[in-house]
RNA sequence: GGACUGGUAGCUCAGUUGGUUAGAGCGUCUCUCUUACACAGAGAAGGUCGCAGGUUCGAGUCCUGUCCGGUCCA
């Protein structure tokens, strides 16, 4: 007995483990058409997706889950559509997450990172990456991703550092790479430059410090200056004032002294000031605000650095040198009220610029750099999406995406950390040449001196990441993988790394490779707490999708992310949601097993060529439109959409009516069991393959058994003409059939009686009659007694009439006495119950809103409508009013 | 300041070429353990689709303005 191996409810742990090692030794993951196999057809088209690499040291988290479940759906409905396909998964190293990471683990054992030297440490590091670098790509398998994990990269691996030499020894050699002092961010506890879109701001309450710079040569005379930084007094190197400020006007060109430093320093005449803002004039600190640098090289100012690496007060600081910079500005202030330079402090909304990793104040600094010339790779970025080479989706992003390259700034790629690719870069100590080289030197190439040392820095760890499309496939090396998958064709990814790694990996791709790096970038939004919050710890609101899975399974949470969600919108997760998708699951569990049970008790072989019943037609229809519609909506990225329909096919017309009318067909026997036995088969079989792509595990397990059963008993797929796959992630696609011309009037019909089945049941339960009674019936209708004749057994399964007492009528004199009735789309429904007040009632009311229905269409029809809109339009509501006529007459007719 | 985005049933959300009775899940209420499923079945209540204009025979859907959230950039 086949459904004895089948359990009364889905069990998904005892599911998910055992069929994704079954995909993956069965090599289901790989591309189908190997490039450097015997048998390689390079003409066929292969789709591919290199995998968003999470972080090294990264915990799955919900982000993760969803752009695993979006990707996985669109490769398994890609490998299920016959193209080869290539999914490359791996993980980045994580310059700074890393190496905080590690040098925790070892300050705990009272180890610290300068004690133990460079490469000690990164033995460290390694060993750690070693231990736990596979955590988070064990968390994605078990979200199914079928990526090919035997192609899994990581970006400090041989293949990937070779990668990241190659391309900065090149973009060095056309001169888009330079080194100099600029306005950098600068984070002081993990003391390395950080980029500009690693700084997040946050208001937060601070004070406005209104103060006065005294001029040098004017006893007494001051000019009032408003800063939120007291401390960069130190390194203030003028006042400016607008040129027209009447005011300041008579201070321009004299000098001022820098409050307790003594230092004097020039008023300067700048339109930059805003004479509104604070008292109108403006300290200027070159070496630390990036509007004051911009100011101090237009009017050629000296830039005074007053702080350590740490953030400390340096030697210009004079007295506060050695000082934290709030200790500083502390102190200062202290000082500066002592000599009644003090004017007043005001409370005030400061913009807080704070490390994205840690969260720190950040400091702007000026440093010395490595920095690529950005401009002519953003150009060619910009150019690809403008000239569609590229498509971004939702098209919104577009708009995005240019307003960040056409302002985008040169990119700072030096980081001081110790983990990550160390810049290829020797200094001669003999000559001072820079020797840049692909290979590590052993002396320097103008003086041959040994006497060389490499860069101490190591690259951003996105300069790597922005290779990722190719890096993983081999390049610089041509590659067979390189030649037949790249360039790749969906970068799927959260609409928030677009700057940081999408456009960086668009302008890579374009320098290196010569071509866009992926045809698609398809973006999905964040993922939201069920109230639209943000997740995080100290909210405490953080959904942990290994906890979701552990719960409701993988497929439950697949469903909801994927079906939850729409292209580049925010999705709230709630695990009210889950449940009721791991309710879907044990749905679609169910009605297959009741599909596999009633193979065997069904005939195996038709006498006759088949009669379909209007049931057997209808779900048919139902399910050809479905086919039809989500071939379209996955076209277009819509899979949202196409999940939920798929839903509401599989549920609201397969399991809740189908099903039924099946019981009713397979209990006739003979030819009826056997064509219904194979519709069963057919629609379940299209529905499992449909859904695949959402709920990888359920489908398949049910698949393989609905498989084995389909034959022994000798049924055929969808597809009949082809035989059952090996497995359902390598099944083909069912193709949408084209529409014949029956369909239209099948549904109608089917529809017709299910308005009647509800109206009964409607009426049965306002009359309190027990669900499990039947009761003789008398259904009137002109126009569709014919239909209502010949599904009347139907009928009376469904709507819980005694089969031999339904009588189906045309026309009806009288109401028969002693019984209730009720109207519903031209049809009268009468049942052996004695009529009461509030039947009246209810009939009333019915009229009411079928008058005021004729009432409205005919106005409709009456109007301009009737000659302008199409045909079929005017149509459609011609025939609903002659229902809501004939609803009328029944109603009349009951009322007395 | 600029750009984007959302405002649809008590809650969370669908609704992509504008078609005339606006859908789902959850929650609420009533009934039922009917041999696929109580992780279920049947039924019910619940919305002037933020507001104001406009285009149109017809607007949740397109346009303009406006109010209230949210995000990004400066």
């Amino acid at each position: 007995m086949i459904e004895e191996t089948l359990a009364k409810a889905y069990d998904f742990k005892s599911t998910e483990q055992r069929l994704y090692i079954f995909w993956e030794e069965n090599g289901y993951f790989k591309a189908q058409n190997d490039p450097r196999s015997p048998e390689f057809d390079p003409s066929r088209k292969p789709f591919v997706i290199s995998i968003p690499p999470p972080n090294v040291t990264g915990e799955l988290h919900t982000g993760h889950a969803m752009f695993v479940s979006m990707e996985d759906l669109m490769i398994r409905y890609h490998r299920m559509k016959g193209i080869p396909t290539l999914w490359v998964p791996g993980t980045d190293h994580a310059g700074i997450a890393t190496q905080m990471l590690v040098e925790k683990m070892l300050a705990k054992q009272g180890i610290k990172r300068d004690d133990l030297g460079r490469e000690a440490f990164l033995e460290h590091v390694w060993e750690w990456k070693t231990t736990y670098g596979g955590r988070i790509t064990h968390q994605i398998r078990r979200l199914g991703a079928s990526c090919d994990w035997e192609k899994e990269r990581f970006t400090m691996d041989d293949g990937l550092s070779k990668a990241v030499r190659e391309a900065f020894v090149r973009l060095f050699e056309k001169g888009l790479i330079y080194r100099g002092p600029r306005m950098i961010n600068w984070s002081p506890s993990l003391r390395t430059a950080v980029s500009d879109l690693e700084v997040e701001y946050s208001e937060e309450p601070g004070f406005l410090y209104y103060f006065k710079y005294m001029l040098a040569d004017l006893p007494g005379e001051y000019i009032p200056v408003a800063t939120t930084r007291p401390e960069t007094i130190l390194g203030d190197t003028a006042v400016a004032v607008h040129p027209e400020d009447e005011r300041y006007q008579k201070f321009i060109g004299k000098d001022v002294l820098v409050p307790v430093l003594g230092r004097r320093i020039p008023v300067i005449a700048d339109e930059y000031v805003d004479r509104a803002f604070g008292t109108g004039a403006l300290k200027i600190t070159p070496a630390h605000d990036p509007n004051d640098y911009t100011i101090g090289q237009t009017h050629n100012l000296e830039m005074i650095n007053i702080l350590n690496k740490d953030a400390s007060i340096n030697e210009n600081g004079a007295q506060y040198a050695g000082l934290d910079r709030f200790e500083c500005r502390k102190k200062l202030w202290e000082d500066m009220r002592a000599v009644d330079l003090v004017i007043k402090e005001q409370p005030y909304t400061l913009n807080v610029p704070r490390s994205q990793r840690g969260g720190e104040i950040v400091e702007p600094m000026i440093s010395t750099q490595w920095f690529v010339k950005i401009q002519p790779l953003a150009d060619r970025a910009l150019a690809s999406v403008k000239e569609g080479r590229t498509k971004i989706v939702p098209e919104r992003f577009t708009k995005v995406y240019f307003n960040w390259l056409e302002n985008i700034r040169d990119w700072c790629i030096s980081r001081q950390l110790w983990w990550g690719h160390r810049i290829p870069v020797w200094y001669c100590d003999d000559c001072n040449a820079v020797n840049v080289s692909r290979e590590d030197p052993t002396e320097c190439a103008k003086c041959h001196s040994h006497n060389i040392r490499q860069d101490e820095d190591v690259l951003d760890t996105w300069f790597s990441s922005g290779l990722w499309p190719f890096s993983t496939l081999g390049w610089p090396e041509q590659t067979p993988e390189l030649k037949y998958f790249y360039p790749t064709s969906v970068m799927e990814t959260g609409a928030d790394i677009l700057f940081f790694w999408v456009a960086r990996m668009m302008m890579f791709g374009l320098e290196f490779t010569d071509v866009e790096p992926f045809h698609t970038i398809y973006l999905h939004g964040l993922i939201l707490d069920e109230k639209g919050q943000k997740m995080s710890k100290t909210k405490g609101n953080v959904v942990d999708p290994l906890v979701v899975m552990d719960d409701f399974g993988t497929d439950a949470l697949r469903f909801t992310l994927l079906v939850g969600s729409t292209p580049g919108n925010d999705t709230n997760l709630s695990l009210k949601k889950v449940e009721a998708n791991r309710n879907f699951a044990n749905k679609i569990w169910n009605a297959c097993r009741f599909v596999i049970s009633n193979l065997e008790k069904a005939p195996q072989s038709a006498q006759a060529k088949p009669e379909w019943t209007l049931a057997d037609s209808w779900i048919w229809a139902r399910l050809k439109t479905l086919l039809n519609d989500s071939e379209r909506l996955f076209e277009n990225y819509q899979y949202g959409e196409a999940g939920r329909q798929i839903y509401e096919f599989f549920w609201g017309d397969f399991a809740d009516w189908y099903l039924e009318i099946a019981k009713t067909q397979l209990a006739a026997g003979g030819d009826r069991a056997y064509y219904t036995a194979n519709t069963l088969v057919r629609v379940m079989d299209a529905s499992l393959r449909l859904l695949h792509p959402f709920t990888p595990f359920v489908t398949e397990e049910l698949w393989q058994a609905l498989k084995k059963a389909a034959i022994k008993t000798g049924f055929k797929p969808f597809d009949q003409k082809s035989d059952w796959e090996s497995a359902l992630i390598v099944a083909k696609w069912p193709q949408g059939e084209k529409v014949e011309g029956w369909e239209e009037d099948k549904m109608a019909q089917f529809a017709a009686i299910q308005d009647v089945v509800r109206a009964n049941r409607n009426l049965r339960a306002e009359k309190k009659i027990q669900p499990n009674v039947k009761t003789p019936g008398k259904i009137v209708n002109q126009e569709s007694s014919a239909i209502f004749s010949q599904e009347k057994e139907i009928i009376a399964a469904l709507g819980m009439f005694e089969i031999n007492n339904l009588e189906i009528l045309k026309d009806l004199a009288e109401a028969p006495e002693g019984w209730t009735s009720t109207v519903s789309a031209g049809s009268a429904i009468y049942i052996p119950v004695p009529e009461s007040a509030e039947d009246k009632d209810r009939l009333s009311a019915e009229l009411a809103v079928v008058t005021s229905h004729i009432k409205r269409l005919e106005g409709l029809l009456g109007s301009d409508f009737a000659n302008k809109a199409p045909a079929a339009v005017v149509e459609k509501e011609r025939a609903k009013l002659a229902e809501y006529k004939e609803s009328f007459e029944k109603l009349k007719a009951q009322l007395g």
